[in-house]
DNA sequence: CAGTGAGCGAGCTTCCGCTTGACTT
């Protein structure tokens, strides 16, 4: 009857579900859902006066649990702390302590790295105490973020117009992409001209075999390029060298959050946060391993099972087993590698999302595991009989192909990397002859915007954010509309090209398109003007350094080499007197400049912030005069918009002329050119220009609109309205809309029914 | 949903990391 009572706490629920399995009926395991309490709101929930004295509560959403936890607790004989083996989980461990009032001869802490059956049995007969170092490197770093947090985003409330938040992960985020727009801004594509040949073997002239290379030269003008061009034309060419090198190349290692994150952007065009969603999904079903990882590392079952299949499946020289070592800065390697639970599983049941997603894992579990790749690189140059300036042909030949049998790494550059694969045999000393030689105008573009994936991956290489915030910090920093992931079209510039055929140089001009971009990122002006603030007054905080060198401090209180309270001390001194010395002495930053004067009037013209968002004023404010103001578009910014931009900002909205006895208003909202008739507004069409719409077709289309919204209505009760919307029925009131509950007709509501599903909604209802 | 724009004052917001649901008007 009295039989012992296990109970051991894990952070995740999927993973105490497999654990279980493992330990036997002796054995309960339940979970803590993370972390079970956080620092108070109230007062920044630190008694900074008193040594930092954190005032921890548990949140209301994890009351539930922690009942749950004590009940459990206060049943078992033997409770086993059993969360992560890194500072987030020692912390949960000993706040677990805390909260649950266990006492030391009925606790144990184990931990674990893979959850294996010898692992987990390995942990159970070694447990240990928990390391309050460790925890005091955790508090240390909590109350760093809650002093960063909550001192400075009041700061910024009050200096700076619709700012909202800084952090010392988010406001880095920021900056990168702030930085990343100047550069942009200030790039000057410079171009140069590139030739490329396409030379025939004399001896297989009937063949046709053609081998292109480029000259080993870029030349600056084009005059030069051109002379070089009538050189060719009348050299001879002659295969001068050959060279042959052996190569190889190695498989990347196994997925972690950040890897997966890029790959699954780039493979599968996937933005993090879908990756994260996915995975979860993944990793509750039991198909993969913990999806929130810094680590490399594989277990050494992973590993064996995976040598067996690649064996069975692709042949024994295929199969190399290895360990990777995990590089990233400040990794804490609590799990294992992202890679499927079960090698032998090659397919998954699930959507579509899921299953692409575990294929990419499966394949570059596997892809780590094999063999390197066996590859030659040839190397010919071509002779200019005339120049010194030779051509290079170069081509690469996989010999073997090991790990690129089922997966292939993809990268963030795009464009080609000039390898052919096929090159024809030829020997040193074969004459040549050209069939066309092109030399083409090529310009220089700027380091690229970030991608939500790039961002991550750079991130990961300063060492700012973890495996689980990657995500929500990028859901952050566009939530406080700082930046916002956008598309670009691109314009069109001329390149100059030159072509040597049949000993005639024939020019001609063609357009390219530079600057298109697809889901970047990009900041807004708030985020523009937040960093400048931020980067002005804080600059060592904000410093891309920052992170790594705490990470340092916090790594000496976990050895025990130095008291948290000492490390909070040394650093909120200056911090403290830098935070009063800006709420007091710091001016208030709108981002004005000055664009010019308005060539009519002489007036001035500033773009800046105003209290609703970024605005251009004309004149200044005086007593008999007042300024006027337009709102920037989308894609315009403070510091870049030119005076042209500016001025055409003005012209809307513009008069149309009265209809039905009122002024119809053609101005550019939030979403679009729009008419504005008797307080309604009609969205224009695409093909519709608001700077030169007619009377006419402004009619138009607030009639197609009317006509639009009686085909919506399904019944009216005066103001009561029951509408077809895009989501089904509905009722709109009051600008509110109402939801009509499952399997009613929307037909069959009275005005009494309509009022009664308005008044039990409208409780709950919660406005945004 | 989209017209605003000076200044004042009240009451509000905010961090990072650990984990999942509950939401789908």
């Amino acid at each position: 009857m009295d039989m012992s009572v296990n109970l051991v706490i894990v952070e995740s629920p999927a993973k105490a579900k497999t654990i279980e399995k493992f330990l036997g009926k002796d054995f309960k395991v339940i979970s803590s859902f993370g972390h079970i309490r956080d620092l108070s709101k109230k007062n920044i929930g630190i008694d900074v006066e008193n040594g930092f004295k954190p005032e921890y509560i548990i949140p209301d959403d994890k009351k539930k649990v922690v009942n749950e936890l004590k009940k459990e607790a206060a049943r078992a004989s033997q409770v086993w702390l059993a969360s992560d083996e890194d500072r987030e989980g020692e912390a949960i461990a000993w706040h677990l302590v805390q909260v649950l009032n266990l006492p030391p001869e009925k606790t144990k802490r184990i931990v674990f790295h893979e959850i294996t059956k010898e692992a987990i049995e390995q942990a159970v007969s070694s447990p240990r105490g928990i390391n309050i170092s460790l925890v005091d490197a955790q508090q240390a770093r909590r109350v760093l973020d809650r002093l960063v947090g909550f001192q400075i985003s009041p700061i910024l409330w009050k200096k700076v117009p619709l700012a909202l938040s800084a952090g010392r992960v988010q406001s880095v985020a920021l900056r990168l992409i702030v930085e990343r727009e100047r550069e942009i801004i200030a790039f000057k594509p410079v171009s140069s001209f590139r030739i490329t040949g396409e030379f025939i073997i004399d001896a297989d002239r009937e063949k046709g075999a053609i081998i292109k290379a480029e000259a080993s030269k870029k030349f600056n003008r084009e005059e030069d390029a051109k002379e070089f061009l009538q050189l060719c034309a009348d050299a001879s060419f002659n295969i001068a060298d050959i060279t042959v090198k052996p190569g190889t190349r190695f498989p990347a290692p196994p997925f972690t959050t950040s890897t997966l994150q890029q790959e699954a952007y780039r493979k599968l065009g996937f933005s993090v946060a879908q990756t994260m969603s996915v995975a979860q999904r993944l990793y509750e079903g039991g198909m993969i391993t913990y999806m929130r990882t810094d680590s490399t590392n594989l277990s050494q079952l992973a590993i064996n099972t995976a040598a067996g299949i690649i064996k069975k499946e692709y042949g024994d020289n295929y199969s190399r087993p290895r360990q990777y070592r995990t590089r990233s800065k400040g990794a804490q390697e609590a799990h294992e590698a992202i890679r499927p639970a079960y090698m032998a599983k090659k397919i998954i049941q699930g959507n579509q999302q899921e299953k692409k997603l575990y294929d990419l894992i499966w394949k570059r579990t596997a892809a780590s595991q094999m063999s390197d790749a066996k590859i030659e690189k040839t190397n010919i140059t071509i002779g200019v009989s005339n120049s010194d300036t030779p051509f290079i042909a170069q081509a690469e030949v996989i010999k073997f192909d090991g790990f690129l049998k089922v997966y292939r790494e993809s990268s963030d550059a795009n464009g080609e990397n000039g390898y052919e694969t096929v090159i024809p045999p030829v020997k040193k000393g074969m004459n040549l002859e050209y069939d066309k030689i092109t030399a083409q105008e090529k310009y220089t573009s700027p380091a690229p915007r970030y991608t939500e994936a790039s961002l991550v991956k750079k991130m990961e290489e300063l060492g700012i954010g973890r495996p689980s915030t990657y995500a929500p910090v990028i859901s952050t920093i566009q939530n406080r509309g700082y930046v916002a992931r956008e598309d670009r079209p691109g314009e069109s510039r001329p390149v100059n090209i030159m072509i040597l055929s049949g000993g005639r140089i024939k020019a001609s001009v063609k357009t390219e398109k530079s600057g298109f971009e697809k889901s970047k990122l990009f900041p807004k002006d708030i985020g523009i003007i937040v960093n400048d603030f931020l980067v002005e007054h804080f600059s060592n905080i904000f410093d891309y350094h920052f992170t790594a060198n705490i990470e340092v401090q916090f790594d000496k209180i976990a050895e025990g080499e130095k008291e948290w309270v000492t490390m909070l001390d040394e650093f909120y001194g200056p911090f403290h007197k830098k935070v009063s010395s800006t709420l007091k002495e710091a001016e208030r930053k709108t981002g004005a400049r000055v664009i010019g004067t308005e060539p009519d009037t002489g007036e001035p013209v500033y773009a800046k912030m105003g209290r609703y968002g970024p605005v251009i004023q004309i004149g200044d404010a005086s007593e008999d005069k007042k300024p006027r103001f337009a709102s920037l578009r989308k894609g315009q910014l403070i510091e870049t918009i030119g005076m042209e931009e500016a001025l055409e900002l003005f012209k809307l909205p513009r008069k149309l002329g009265e209809h039905e006895g009122e002024e119809m208003l053609v101005g550019m909202g939030r979403f679009g050119p729009y008419v504005k008739h008797k307080n309604n507004f009609y969205s224009l069409k695409s093909k519709d220009d608001p700077y030169s719409i007619t009377h006419e077709r402004a009619v138009e289309l607030i009639e197609e609109k009317k006509e639009a919204d009686k085909k919506k209505e399904i019944k009216r009760f005066g103001d009561i309205l029951v509408l077809n919307g895009r989501y089904g029925p509905y009722i709109s009131y009051e600008k509110q809309n109402y939801k009509i509950p499952r399997g009613t007709d929307p037909e069959s509501l009275s005005q009494e029914d309509c009022m009664n599903i308005i008044k039990k909604n409208s409780g709950s209802g919660k406005k945004k």
